[in-house]
RNA sequence: AGACCCAUGGUGUAAUUGGUAACACAGCAGAUUUUGGUUCUGUCAUUCUAGGUUCGAGUCCUAGUGGGUCUACCA
């Protein structure tokens, strides 16, 4: 991984109030921020630009990011997502060493933690139902009540908080609440629950407690008892920070910051978790990791490396307003690592037969082609050329337009790393299907020794038909019609479902060199786009998947 | 309705903290090319509006407008 150096040049705001806090001498210069994925699904593109975000400047200003799961609600959590969530941040390129951490493994600090403000006359039992809490609540314009069970004594709050932690008590019949302001103009001051009564299995605690702590009295302690210096997080937890800070003013324990940035928005995609289950559940995809779900499992069996998500994440950049990034950006990413990455191959998606028939009959001959132009040191591979071969379809025209430099009756084409041909006759079948094409080649054409003057416009990708292989590729496009699919209070997001965003190719030729190709492995097949071999591929039967297109502007002028 | 946050090209992010708008993507035009790929060049902005402070404002102040967030025993 290239250890991006951020240099004097444009600072983000949050490298800028690091900065300063080095410079002022905060937490002696240390920089320890935290990734705090809750274990109740699987992780996205949002949850990426997190990743980067803060594993990214931790790393710029030689500090460490800690791993912590934040688990506080068991009936929603579950161990199976540790294991995805985890492989996803590694697969993504980043390593939280031993620092791996669970909200829960605080639960006994935590109920001390609650006791202590109780103590101070800072927390209170309530006995309110969830209706009446809400209706004291009030409103954003009106101010709340203050509960009936407020002025309740120390001794009485400590014995019933002890009380809900023994199991004394119905589940929902009791919550433990901070004393804050009931006509704060910030709802999340308004006496917050703190603690609430639920009998439920955790996944790592297991039936030990009853009682679980609400984010908000778990996050900012969480931090502040790993010594987090920057805790950075969404713009919606803004109205969190003034109760994260009394938490930590109140428990007198280490001052971690609460920081918030806008989270990052992609054009044609969804993160809600909602939706994407939904997704999942009525199949509009075949899961969690279909190439074409915005998830991590997805854009890692779609192909796209992990070096150019986190170059997305980190282009997109880091600020505080609303954003919608244009995925044109992650594609760009994308093709750019893979143009370097990836060895070329020849490979026939939609075939068309071309019989050259001016070579010897039986005759074969392996030709050289380089496997990299932007990297000679990948070197090249021999690939067999004969009298049968297939090209693709859309790069023959019988009536071909003006700047058309590709197959049509009479004219030439260079076949790539091979010999120039010229179209002499169309075969079609009773249909008036065209079924092959005859062609003259020049001997004296040859890639690389070519003597024969012949003039040739356009080059094309072609394979042998008695040596190629077969595969199934899958072609996919953006699952959703619209640039923001649940961004219409109108309209629903399955409405702008693509149903063609999946196109299966059963049987696409692929030069032999392929056969062996293993799943994960990713080439550029020439001229049409980056391929990657799918997990579902059985030995003799390959499948591909098309991470991207190449840029294609002969496709785009035709569409003017 | 209140409180809080935000406002710079089509998109996103910058602007040495008050000194005359930069970078990337997208678009458009062209050059190169045995991938119509890559690469290269050119081109694309009344900094939301109106006032004010200042020699000077994208940066500061005031008002307005627009967008977002907040009223879960979710995180």
């Amino acid at each position: 991984m290239s250890t991006e150096t951020k240099g004097k040049e444009s600072l983000n705001f949050i490298e800028q109030i690091i900065e300063e806090d080095i410079a002022s001498g905060k937490h002696n210069g240390t920089v320890l921020t935290r990734f705090p994925p809750e274990p109740n699904g699987y992780l996205h593109i949002g949850h990426a630009k997190a990743i980067v975000v803060n594993f990214g400047i931790a790393q710029r200003y030689g500090g460490k990011t800690n791993l912590r799961f934040d688990d506080t609600n068991p009936v929603t959590e579950d161990t199976e997502y540790v294991e995805s969530i985890k492989r996803d941040i590694r697969w993504l390129g980043f390593d939280w060493e031993d620092r791996e951490f669970f909200a829960s493994d605080y639960f006994d600090q935590l109920y001390e933690f609650g006791a202590d403000l109780i103590k101070k006359g800072l927390a209170y039992v309530d006995d309110s139902s969830a209706e009446q809490i809400a209706e004291m609540k009030g409103t954003p314009v009106a101010p709340g009540k203050e509960s009936p069970y407020r002025s309740r004594t120390v001794e009485e709050n400590l014995s019933l908080f002890e009380g809900m932690k023994n199991g004394e008590f119905e589940e929902g019949s009791r919550v433990l609440r901070a004393k804050g302001d009931m006509s704060s103009p910030n709802m999340h001051m308004r006496d917050p629950i703190m603690y609430r009564i639920k009998y439920a299995h955790h996944h790592r605690t297991g039936d030990k407690w009853c009682i679980y702590p609400m984010y908000d009295f778990a996050h900012g302690q969480s931090d502040s008892i790993e010594g987090i210096t920057h805790s950075l997080c969404s713009l919606e937890f803004r109205h969190h920070r003034p109760l994260y800070d009394w938490f930590i003013e109140k428990l007198d324990i280490f001052p971690s910051r609460q920081i918030e940035f806008a989270r990052m928005n992609v054009s044609y995609m969804i993160t809600s978790k909602r939706k994407l289950l939904k997704l999942v559940k009525e199949n509009y995809v075949s899961g969690w990791d279909d190439p074409r779900m915005p998830t991590i499992a997805g854009m890692r069996r779609r192909g796209f490396p992990p070096a150019a998500i986190r170059t997305f994440c980190e282009r997109a950049g880091v600020a505080k307003r609303d954003n919608l990034i244009e995925i044109e950006l992650l594609e760009f990413c994308v093709r750019e690592e893979l143009n370097r990455t990836c060895s070329r191959v020849m490979g026939v998606l939609d075939p068309l037969k071309v019989i050259i028939t001016n070579y010897p009959e039986g005759q074969e001959e392996w030709l050289e082609a380089i496997n990299n132009p932007e990297d000679e040191s990948m070197g090249s591979r021999q690939i067999p050329f004969s009298g049968e071969l297939y090209i693709e379809k859309e790069d023959f025209m019988e009536n071909p337009p003006k700047k058309f430099f590709r197959l049509a009756p009479g004219a030439n084409v260079r076949l790539k790393n091979a010999y120039i041909i010229t179209c002499d006759e169309v075969i079609k079948d009773e249909n008036g299907e065209i079924t092959a094409l005859h062609c003259r080649y020049y001997p004296d054409s040859k890639s690389g020794e070519d003597t024969s003057t012949v003039p040739a416009k356009g080059t094309l990708h072609w394979v042998s038909v008695p040596h190629a292989g077969t595969a199934e590729v899958r072609r996919y496009d953006r699952l959703f019609a619209d640039p923001e699919p649940d961004g219409h209070e109108d309209r629903d997001f399955l409405e702008f479902f693509n149903p063609g965003s999946l196109e299966v190719l059963p049987k696409a030729y692929l030069e032999p060199g392929l056969k062996d190709a293993r799943a994960g492995e990713q080439f550029q097949f020439m001229r049409k786009g980056y391929f990657c071999v799918d997990t579902d591929s059985t030995p003799g039967n390959p499948v591909f998947n098309q991470t991207i297109s190449l840029k294609d502007s002969w496709a785009k002028a035709q569409k003017k």
